[in-house]
DNA sequence: CCATATTGTGTAATCGTTTTCAGGAATGAA
DNA sequence: TTCATTCCTGAAAACGATTACACAATATGG
């Protein structure tokens, strides 16, 4: 029984029309080796006549690679991922390799068995864009596969490791240098989860910006511990309910400046009249929401591209030893949705 | 040399571990078959010790089976395919699925090629959202596989498929009731290409509603052609631009929804002051836009997730024969950008 | 107690490739 | 002509599982 899979045909049809041996075949499709232009034209032609093309699950078993990269998100909902993974999709196609994508919810147990799972089907490389980089059972997995793994906005700490990440303080100081300019000197921070690299990365960015600026932030105006938009919008509404809120505010995620949006229209306060908003993403809720909101933006679609790009070359050079830290600039896109203060 | 996954052992090494044969591993493995109980725990149990996990390549090259699934959308960045993509995830998870995503682009040729490259990876089955059905390299590339296809909200023409349609009739009817409700009677209409089933059936649920209201349409309140969003932006100014333009329209793609607000805010017109707008799945945008506009829904991931669940059934039971073609209703969500005319 | 089912297990073929090894043909040098 | 290279090619051994087949051991029935 055949299967109907191309023509269906083996490399021994294609060989005993060509009258050569499977080797021969082999060496012409992987043109290696020497042999006669005369043959190699001859398989050729049976190749092309036929429409053959070799199974790639057979190929895999003899060489142990399998053109596939994993790559684990959080969540495919949200689109900074699902646009970072169209970059990731965009390069793998480019060199003829495959896409396994798989989500990990909020649950770093589904990280770990996420990870076993790819590793299983023997995957040639990783992207990770996990949910907790520091859960041990995710460590002692990761310690299973040999295969390159470059992360997405993550990192392991204290160990050498290939990452594209961002560099927030680009486009933090840029926003912090934009309010104070426009008057503001008490601005809030909703930030996410610090166990995970942006989360740290992006808290940092913010009072290290704040302190060039010359600024001391009120500990009670910075609430970090969730990406998601109910603590945005939780949190929003608690850094607004002190006696003397601020004046302006940064949210350190696209959900969580969706969460902030919502908290501002359940009380009916207007942007940028009440409170002067600066998100993080340029997602269409910002860009084309009314009003457009500043945002501090990056390239996601690219950095899915370099993250893939990286990994490929660790892939395909496995002498390849050292690791690699990305950079990727973050840039303040002005709109409106920052007013002056006056003093 | 040993690959390191899971343990590195192969079935060989259980086998010899556990002083049988290699077929009764693979038999306790698949636990097919009678083995006595006290060797099926010994195998068992070095399996366990040594943390022995079956090649997948391995068993598909005998079984000529994935355990892969095929999904090509359109486009990633866009939500309402990364949502869709969510729920194929989900399913496919919980059933030891892999999923293969990829993505066509707005492209018929690259439909092609990228069904063509699935299939040559042996996937068990396919689930389409892609850019055109009609595309005859298209179907003669899916005349190629033997393997199970669902379609997502596209089906081809003449022949009996598996599809997960949308009812955008439900959604539709409502939506212009509530319009006429409001006192609209001249309801513009912007819509994607007709060459793909939603073009088609958003068009047709929304003349075949305006007729049950008793409305006839004007030709130039109606334009449709392409899902992006430039397109969108440019026919709703055509349509504005006219002398005496509709109170009301419908954006019936959320691609278009955007270009259509961009559009407003582009003349300075507001919503629902100047124009009130109705538009296509419930994207954040919409959801928590100034103001939140009124869509026509429908379950994104839920229609991914039933794609995928009858995907799996045709795979796992070969002899299914008939086809289903299921439909989800849409409904409409009301929020605030409409607003009643005064007769 | 013998013939016959039933159970449990191992041997070996198979899936479709790549690649090692060995050997024959062709080439070049002396 | 002879010998050493170099070039080309094929046979066969992997890769790591599943499974058809054969056969021994045990159970069943008269």
């Amino acid at each position: 029984m055949r299967m109907s899979v191309g023509s269906g045909a083996t490399i021994k049809e294609i060989a005993s029309r060509a009258r050569v041996s499977v080797a021969t075949v082999s060496r012409v499709l992987n043109d290696s080796a020497n042999v006669r232009p005369a043959v190699r034209d001859r398989v050729l032609a049976i190749v092309d006549e036929v429409g053959y093309e070799p199974d790639p699950i057979a190929r895999s078993l003899r060489t142990q690679s399998t053109r596939t990269v994993g790559f684990i998100v959080r969540d495919l909902v949200d689109t900074v991922f699902s646009t970072m993974a169209q970059g990731v999709d965009t390069v793998l196609r480019q060199h003829d390799y495959s896409l396994l994508l798989t989500t990990s919810g909020h649950d770093p147990e589904r990280d770990a068995s996420q990870i076993a799972t790819l590793r299983n089907r023997r995957v040639d490389g990783f992207i990770l864009a996990i949910s907790d980089e520091s859960n041990p059972t995710l460590i002692s997995e990761l310690r299973k596969t040999t295969r390159p793994i470059v992360w997405l906005d993550r990192s392991i700490e204290g160990t050498a490791t290939d990452a594209v990440l961002t560099d927030y303080l680009t486009g933090m100081r840029d926003a912090i240098g934009y309010l104070t300019s426009l008057g503001h000197r008490r601005i809030g921070y909703i930030g996410g989860s610090l166990s995970i690299r942006p989360g740290r990365d992006r808290l940092q960015a913010f009072t290290r910006s704040m302190s060039e600026a010359g600024l001391e932030p009120r500990a009670s105006d910075i609430q970090v511990g969730s990406f998601l938009q109910d603590f945005g919008a939780e949190r929003c509404g608690q850094i607004l309910d002190q006696v003397d809120p601020p004046t302006a505010m940064i949210a350190a995620g696209n959900q969580i400046g969706v969460g902030v949006l919502t908290a501002l229209r359940d009380r009916g306060l207007r942007i940028p009249d009440d409170l002067s908003l600066i998100c993080l993403d340029d997602v269409d809720l910002f860009r084309h929401g009314n009003p457009p909101v500043t945002v501090i933006s990056r390239p996601l679609e690219r950095i899915g591209e370099r993250a893939a790009t990286r990994l490929l070359e660790k892939i395909e050079n496995v002498d390849q030893i050292e690791h690699q830290q990305i950079f990727i600039p973050t840039t303040l896109v002005i709109r409106d949705s920052c007013r002056a203060i006056v003093a």
